[in-house]
This record gives C-alpha cells, structure tokens and sequence, in this order.
DNA sequence: TGATCCATGTAAGTAGTTACATGATTGC
DNA sequence: GCAATCATGTAACTACTTACATGGATCA
C-alpha cells in the first residue's frame, strides 16, 4: 500500500489531474518511492473507488474534452493518518548489492572494482539528488512543497518541512555510507 | 534471478538436500537475501529443470525413503559467474522508512518519536546479526564457510573469506547509519 | 507418547515491471 | 508543419507473500 499512500499524501497538496499528479510525483515523493506513469494511473481510479479520492472532470482544450482532477476526501486523510499511525513491518534484507559482493571471488579483480565503482556512481547521483531536493526544500522553492504549505500556519509549516527534510537527510546519509563502504572495499581489493 | 543466484552460491559450497539448503540458507545469504522455504523448495526444482544444478536421491529413514541432494553442474558455475560479472541493476528508490518520515506531520510527536526508535531497534538487530556473522567469518567457525573453504588454497581462501567480510561490512555500516540518522531525526523532533 | 526435527511442498493473492498503445494540444 | 507536452491507459509477466498442508524420524 506505499505507492497508494504516496499518491494520497502528494495529493493533499492540493487537487491535481492524474497528468499532474504524475509529473508532481516524478518531481517530489518519486525521489523516494519511485513509480512508473503506468502503476500511476490505474491507482489513482482504484483509489476512487475506494473512496479516497474524489473526482471532478475539467473541461482541457476546445472539443470539450475533459481530465480528471482528483481531490483527497475526508475519509482518504483518515487512511493517511491511520498510515503514517501504523507500525512499518521490516521485511528481512534484500540486498542486491552485498549478495553481489559476497561472492565477488567468482569474478575477476577488473570486475569486481568495477561493481564498487558504479556503486559508487549510482550512490553519486542519489546523493546530489537528495541534495537538490533538500536545497528547494530550505528555500521553499519546491513547486508542490510551497502549494502544500498555503493551507498551513507558520508554525505547523515549519515542521512539515522539518519533516521532508529529515527524510531526505536520511537518504543523504545512507548514500553517503554506501559511498564510504564501496571506497573502502576498493583499498581492501587492492590490497588483496 | 537474485534467489537463483544466491542458491547456486549456497550450493558451490559442495552438495546438500533441499532441506540442508533451506537451513544453511537461513544461516548463511538467507541474511543478505531473505527467503521462506516455500520459495526455496519450488526454486531448487526449476534450476535443476534448467540444468544448473543435478540430482541425486539419498536414502533417509528405514522405509526406503529418500530425499533430494543437490550438486551445481558446470552450467551452473558458469551462471554464477555471468551472474557476478553481470552489471547490477539499479532500481530506483523505493524506501518505505523515508516515505513514512517525509509525511509525520500527518501524526503526534509520540508517534513520530516511536517510528524512529522501531527504526534504532531494527536496525541494532541487524547490525548485531552482522557482527555476529563478522564473528564467525573471521574465526572460520561459520559451518557452510567453513566447508566451502575445503576446495581453495590459502590464498584464494583468504580472497573468500575478505568478500563475504566486505558484504557484513557494508550491512553494518549501512545499519549504522540508519541508526545516526533516527537518533538524529529524535533529536531534532525534541527541538520541534 | 508427544515434542521436535526432518522433509517437501501447493494455492491464492499482491505488487511491481516491461513493453506497448493512442490521440489531442500548444507553441515555435 | 512538427516537436514537445498533455492525457491516459492495457496486457503479459515475474517475484514474492501468506497461509495452508502432510507425514516420517528421532529422542526423552
């Protein structure tokens, strides 16, 4: 149920046509929880019909074509609170990354440098990522961020950025250790 | 393919049952890649259809009845190599942990404080079961280690031995870090 | 004789992936 | 007139989850 949360909590930012909702998400809560356009839009309608959502058709372009916007209803806050209010289940690790490495002496020492290197490269590009979002995050410049706080006062806005904020520390953090480990096992690689 | 992988990892270390491959699974990749033995047991069966790994009935009980003893073929060594030589794949964010944090403000400071300390609690059993296994690996006492380390010289032993330390190591700082961030995350929720 | 291993699954369901598919609109 | 963007999906597939199911062997 992470993408359904992640599309209700984008959501109370404000109304937005499933386009909208897409492209918002790609640019804020995707950095987080990425889905695809496909999963997107089949969503939002189950959501509808499950009474999270409501919809209203606005009329787009001159033939009297319409698109959806969806508004989040009360009982979708309700899900949102009881969401954020349950306890996460950890499922047990997973790890693409260590299974890789722990059979490392399967390959040879070129590759295996090399499977840390774009660990490194892939870790990078999170990293600056997070720090983007952080930065639009502290000067408010975030497009979906600055429409979610015009419904809250000075105070209460302070801490939904603090929030946003911490989850993108969070990233930071975990990427920046994934970046320090791959360093390490490198000099180890070397020295073996 | 990860659990395919891992279980034709499992396997190099010299020939085992299902059941024998379920357990050590558990006790060895089974912490770096999770399954149940309902997805062990079906799996086994279809790499054997794919020819990676070969059968063997062994006699058990009194009644004439047998169980299974899997062995990896050449074909499978050689999948477990294109495996580790394969570039990884690196799927996009999908952290329900930073989800949940990017969206307390949907919550109470109780319940947002809780989320972090289930997050510290977790991530110490994990970094624990690390060590342990850091343990283990270090002092060769780790059974499946232990018999897989039967079929190399010194040192490609020690090559062996340095990957499988290199992965818990990663698992600890990884967990580490998670832990800073939620104690850090605790910290700024008090000033809030 | 009852608990605890040993041994091996199936069946139904959920979530997400990949690839494909289509047409209208706006701005240069 | 053409490209980019707006708008919205479906279909087939893979991986994994949850829950259930069964029976022999060993040992106290």
């Amino acid at each position: 149920m992470s993408l359904r949360s992640a599309l209700l909590a984008l959501i109370t930012a404000g109304p937005m046509t499933g386009y909208d909702a897409a492209k918002r998400f790609a640019g804020s809560v995707g950095n987080i929880w990425y889905a695809s356009d496909s999963q997107i839009y089949p969503e939002l309608r189950k959501m509808e019909a499950d009474g999270l959502l409501s919809t209203r058709p606005v009329p787009w372009g001159s033939k009297g074509t319409t698109k959806t916007e969806y508004t989040v209803t009360e009982d979708g806050k309700a899900a949102l609170g009881d969401w954020v209010a349950s306890p996460l289940t950890y499922t047990l690790e997973r790890d693409p990354v260590r299974l890789r490495t722990a059979y490392l002496e399967w390959t040879d020492p070129a590759t295996a440098r090399q499977h840390f290197q774009e660990h490194i490269e892939h870790h990078s590009r999170v990293l600056q990522m997070a720090e983007e979002q952080i930065e639009e995050i502290t000067r408010r410049t975030h497009p979906t961020l600055r429409r979610r706080l015009e419904t809250y006062d000075d105070a209460e806005a302070r801490r939904v950025v603090e929030f946003k904020l911490m989850a993108y520390r969070g990233v930071c953090a975990r990427s920046q250790a994934e970046i320090d480990w791959a360093e390490e096992c490198l000099g180890t690689l070397q020295a073996l």
